[in-house]
DNA sequence: CAGTATCCAAATAGATACTG
DNA sequence: CAGTATCTATTTGGATACTG
């Protein structure tokens, strides 16, 4: 039997792992993140150009995005032209073993068996 | 220096983590691996019900897509009346992990700290 | 029981042009 | 350099009603 708390306790869970996805499923967040695990600290066209594809404003919003749920500063480096650095956060830092887990996953189970011999 | 070699390998790669996001990105597509996972093989009602708040057709829909993408295999039971029965592949029994894990980082780092003292 | 068929609303992403 | 402002297209998710 289901009790009530366990219902509750489900529905929490749902919650949580959604919070979660909701991040990681957005085009350009993984990526992003991604990159600023392997590069460090970026200004905006370094990511820019990093990324490759990625639009002024898709990039500018993502990285909204990202600082306002904690996993990216900003941070304003007042130079001549003036300069913004993007980095990570230890929350942001963290992502770095289920992203490579979800690569690993998809190498395994997704790729389309490469057609490869001429 | 990037050689071009590291360049297209960069590609491949975000290609890669692309297609694993685009599927645990989804609104419903992990809570249904995640109650496949819990709950076994189960029937479509069974996992309306267990869903709550899905409708028909979204449920259909995240069903096919999981299909399509190898993760869920459907089984049709010929009984009358006719059952219909969802279990995951190994594929889809291997995000069990990255699941976890997605969820344990967001316990970690999202949830806005709980006022529960009173 | 296990869906389809319609229609609709909201969220995401991208192109292009402009700014301090 | 580091963006903002518009406008548009596409993708999702959902409500409701109906079917074999």
């Amino acid at each position: 039997m289901a009790s009530e708390a366990d219902v509750l306790q489900a529905s929490g869970e749902r919650r949580d792992l959604r919070r979660a996805t909701e991040i990681v499923g957005k085009k350009w967040h993984p990526v992003v993140i991604s990159t600023l695990l392997a590069d460090g600290r970026r200004g905006f066209n370094d990511l820019k150009g990093a990324l490759d594809g990625i639009s002024d404003k898709v990039l500018s919003d993502c990285l909204d995005d990202l600082q306002s749920v904690g996993l990216v500063t900003r941070e304003v480096i007042d130079d001549k032209p003036v300069r913004v650095e993007y980095s990570l956060t230890t929350a942001g830092e963290d992502l770095e073993s289920v992203i490579e887990d979800l690569r690993a996953w998809s190498r395994e189970h997704l790729s389309e068996d490469l057609p490869d011999r001429s």
